[in-house]
DNA sequence: CCCTATGGTGAACGCCGTGTAGTAAATCAA
DNA sequence: TTGATTTACTACACGGCGTTCACCATAGGG
């Protein structure tokens, strides 16, 4: 790596760290070109070297964010031993709140909308983060197959993505379609009350909505049978 | 009714009228003063006598989407008999997420972010539709207690907002305050897949996400002994 | 040592929300 | 009917935004 390439690098670097830190400040809104500049001591139009658009640096910063939350799950689970899948699901859906309420404005990046009508691109390392996640969930579920105590539909393999059906048939051989259905659930599962939560909504409704989430989340874990 | 007070409403109420075609059209952000007035043959200034900040027309705005939204669900639930309990969670958890897929810029309104940093005032009209939804799944709730299978902590009244503890007892004298907490999680386990798939996270995923849904919805009523 | 590719500037364009001063018309009081 | 006042609205200005573009200084490689 040159010395121009170590350069341009550490410069897009120092974008991204001011993106993040006026985003934690002020919310993704809070993500201005300007603003950015401003605190690097440069122009504006300097940026449009490194990041296409506005909405690209946007991308880009979805996939850390997202990364440093799947990151977390990853290694709070990985905490708890494999012989214990339950407590993997808690390690796991605890530590997706905890991240959340920690970094509420890169859960807004993440799962909000950051730009009107955004569509991230295939190839994004949000949308790999984002497979990241969905792998590390099945994987929960795969450890607890098959499941006891949850109503379950006969699917099938086609009722999925291709590019999924072929890593999950891979990684984990004897989860079933139905397995892929579960995982999607629980994800939901897992999903609703930290977004309501986040979003606000049960503001002043709970005083504790930490304990409301552990209920629930360990009601989903046995259902599973375990 | 004074003729003032008419016109009055009737313009204020094509403000609203216009802002949630731009809003249909181009999602939360494309809510812009100017084009709303543009559209209206009027100056954007104009508008400051009928609402006195963008935040404020948004404001209502959420709370006439979040009523739609309600009512909705209402009627669906209202379609079932009283006595199918569990039917009526199911006409309701569909008819909100129909109600979704058919206006996912309104769902974006009243779940996500519309304004950075924006903390809707305590007597704003969405408050007011977020409080009926919560009573709406309440009932729900009271209707299939005691729930059977469902793993559930004891509570204290205290754990909850007091208006709400208020409302509650008053209109489902039988529930318990474990019964505030269960609607929690029902509204986060209705609202969890609804998100993820009106925020594409669902995408390219599952083909069909109402059936994964559907089976969510069904576990959840299996699981309250219904 | 020169040439060029590169990272940067600064001004411009057209958006945006938001104030303020002024105008014309509608309403009300006499 | 006439005069006073309230009200709806315009015109303009300010600062902020993303984005583009012509231009410049300089660091790197031959």
């Amino acid at each position: 790596m040159s010395r121009r390439e170590r350069l341009r690098a550490q410069t897009s670097d120092e974008i991204k760290a001011i993106a993040l830190k006026l985003m934690a400040e002020g919310g993704p809104d809070a993500i201005s070109l300007r603003a950015i500049a401003r605190e690097m001591g440069m122009t504006a139009g300097a940026i449009y070297s490194y990041f296409a658009t506005r909405d690209d640096l946007v991308t880009t910063l979805i996939g850390d964010v997202y990364t440093s939350l799947v990151e977390a799950a990853e290694a709070a689970r990985d905490a708890v031993s494999e012989s214990d899948a339950g407590g993997r699901i808690m390690a796991w859906a605890q530590a997706v709140r905890e991240w959340a309420l920690a970094n509420p404005e890169g859960f807004r990046l993440i799962y909000g909308d950051p730009v009107p009508g955004y569509q991230a691109p295939e190839d994004s390392p949000g949308i790999a983060a984002g497979v990241r996640a969905c792998a590390g969930i099945t994987g929960l579920v795969a450890a607890a197959w098959p499941v006891a105590g949850v109503v379950l539909r006969d699917y099938d393999w086609r009722d999925f993505d291709a590019g999924l059906v072929a890593h999950t048939r891979e990684e984990f051989p004897d989860l079933p379609p139905a397995g892929l259905a579960l995982t999607m659930r629980v994800w939901g599962r897992m999903h609703g009350l930290v977004a309501l939560e986040i979003y606000g909504h049960l503001r002043g409704l709970a005083h504790d909505p930490a304990t409301v989430y552990r209920d629930e989340m360990r009601d989903l874990i046995a259902s599973l049978g375990l």
